[in-house]
DNA sequence: CCTGGGCGCGCG
DNA sequence: AAAGCGCGCGCCCAGG
């Protein structure tokens, strides 16, 4: 059963559709009623809800307490379906994506286009239900709409667990936060201060490059000072620092550490991002708006607060509420095992058993060492060409020539312009008009070497982008059908209020928060989660996914 | 004053 | 000074 959503301003329609999509009940309803509706529905049958846009919709609902079990988001669908058939016609114009977050204050132009009559997003049920129609035709055409049929609800289940996410909140010690900050840069200094550890470091780095009036925190001022110094650098990234013999390199390096947490993670950030909680059952709660298949891959993206960048640094102060654990669970070298299942290759796959992918690939005779199997193994996948990566290649191509050889022939059409497809059939885009032009420039008959040179760069920057898309991409897949199944199986554990619940996602590593004594089943849960998921998904491949699983009481101890 | 690009660095 | 992919964000700085 299939329900499709609309929503008309204060109005909502619902259409309840028979199995062959016509309408076979209408309700029309305020808009402060369906959560209502919903609620009862997902007592009766569990439709799966057909709309245009996840964020419009379950933010209310969750604000309710109502949960879906499934759904159908069309804006996400429609995008991947759209690269994987761009010939066909689609509808102009596409809506306007619906943020969770604060909106940001309107600009002159924005006024001015709402003074037009704006539709409503989505448009009507019978527009929602058109393109519902649409979709679910261009899957049927599809080479494999199977797959493409999972992607969608994969995809689609994970726009639920975003807002989800959104609403719950990753539980927070701002006190903790304090004291890493604390520790590290020294006391909070007023608005637009150094804390004292920064600036006494800043004050160490202007004596020994004897520059009196230096900010560090200019690249172009560092860079004048450094070479002033007599010392020979093109930049001030800290790569470049470490090679350098000079008594300034070790403060710069602990300064560029200590402005970064400052910047990034510091009191600032946690007033903007973290909110405080007054219920002493509950810790503090950082809110991260995901935004799903915001990379091109598939990958999940943020906006706002940086939520997949956190800093091993302070995440300590990601913390249990009191009688509740941290479930976290990180999925090891995905990317490879994702490689192995997806080209079927033997070698690999027997490589892939047990724990570690590279000390497998060590015992197959591949590299000498752990590090060095490491560093072949990313090179084939990013598209390493020089080097030790360079160097083990051709090692690698005769012993998995399955394996490298699907992403080899991804980098190929990369090169030429084409476009790639993961395993479910998410598809790259073609590349920018620059890009072909160039490649147009270089063919014509007068072309210089420098013109052809430049094409030739631009050519091999494209493929390793469509090698490593295929790669990430399928792992993306998988994660986000383990999440999808991972959410599914947590419905059904505890009470409704002390339910465990996602709380973090960061592209193959999760967390759930749970009541400590469900923490255990719930490791159990998540593990199941990704042996199911890597079953739909690719079938019964011989390829290990194994997992890392830590019960913590904060993230800092579950220690990867 | 605001905006956009480049740099640098955090994460996978 | 990154070799080798995908991101977001804060800072500086130049230009409008």
């Amino acid at each position: 059963m299939e329900s499709v959503v609309a929503v008309w301003g204060e109005q909502v329609d619902v259409l309840d559709l028979a199995a062959d999509h016509s309408v076979a009940a209408r309700t029309r309803l305020p808009r402060t009623r369906l959560p209502e509706l919903v609620a009862e529905r997902e007592r009766e049958n569990a439709p799966r809800w057909v709309w245009t846009d996840t964020n419009q919709i379950t933010p209310q609902l969750l604000a309710a307490g109502v949960r879906v079990q499934r759904c159908l988001d069309l804006r996400l669908s429609g995008t991947i379906l759209q690269h994987a058939f761009p010939d066909r016609p689609w509808p102009e114009p596409h809506w306007p994506t619906v943020t969770l977050g604060e909106q940001p204050e309107p600009t002159l132009l924005d006024a001015l286009a709402s003074q037009e009559d704006a539709p409503a997003p989505g448009g009507s049920a019978e527009d929602v239900l058109a393109e519902h129609v649409r979709q679910q035709e261009t899957v049927a055409a599809a080479a494999q709409p199977g797959r493409l049929r999972l992607l969608l609800a994969a995809e689609s289940a994970g726009a639920l667990i975003a807002t989800e996410i959104y609403q719950d909140g990753l539980p927070w010690d701002r006190q903790v936060h304090d004291e890493i900050l604390t520790a590290e840069l020294g006391a909070r200094p007023a608005p637009g201060g150094r804390p004292e550890r920064l600036a006494a470091s800043a004050e160490v780095i202007r004596d020994r490059l004897e520059a009196p009036t230096l900010n560090p925190d200019s690249p172009v001022e560092l860079l004048r000072a450094l070479r002033r110094a007599g010392l020979d650098v093109s930049t001030t990234s800290k790569w470049a620092l470490r090679e350098l013999d000079h008594p300034v390199v070790e403060p710069l390096l602990e300064f560029k550490r200590m402005a970064r947490l400052l910047s990034a993670n510091g009191w600032a950030w946690m007033d903007a991002w973290v909110a405080a909680s007054t219920d002493p059952a509950r810790r503090d709660r950082f809110r991260p708006e995901y935004v799903p298949g915001g990379v091109i891959t598939g990958r999940w993206a943020t906006s706002g607060g940086g939520a997949l960048q956190l800093p091993k640094q302070i995440r300590a102060a990601v913390r249990a509420d009191p009688g509740w654990r941290l479930v976290v669970a990180d999925a090891a070298q995905i990317e490879p095992r994702a490689l192995a299942a997806m080209s079927g290759d033997r070698g690999l796959a027997d490589a892939s058993r047990g724990t570690d992918l590279y000390q497998g690939l060590v015992d197959a005779g591949v590299a000498a060492t752990r590090n060095e199997a490491k560093v072949a193994m990313l090179g084939a996948l990013y598209g390493a060409t020089t080097g030790a990566a360079g160097q083990l290649m051709p090692r690698l191509i005769r012993t998995y020539p399955r394996a490298t050889g699907v992403v080899e022939e991804a980098a190929r059409t990369g090169e030429r312009g084409g476009v790639v497809r993961t395993w479910l059939g998410r598809f790259s885009v073609p590349p920018p008009d620059t890009w072909q032009e160039a490649q147009a420039a270089a063919s014509q008959p007068g072309a210089t070497p420098a013109v052809e040179a430049k094409a030739r760069q631009q050519a091999r920057d494209w493929g390793r982008f469509t090698r490593n898309f295929v790669v990430q991409g399928t792992a993306a897949e998988l994660a986000l059908c383990w999440l999808a199944e991972l959410r599914r199986r947590l419905a059904g554990l505890g009470d409704p209020a002390e339910r465990p619940h996602l709380v973090y996602f960061l592209h193959d590593e999760v967390i759930v928060h749970s009541p400590e004594p469900l923490a255990e089943q719930v490791a159990a849960e998540v593990a199941a989660s990704l042996a199911e998921a890597t079953r739909i998904v690719f079938g019964r491949i011989g390829v290990d996914f194994p997992l890392q699983t830590a019960i913590v009481e904060n993230y800092a101890d579950a220690e990867h």
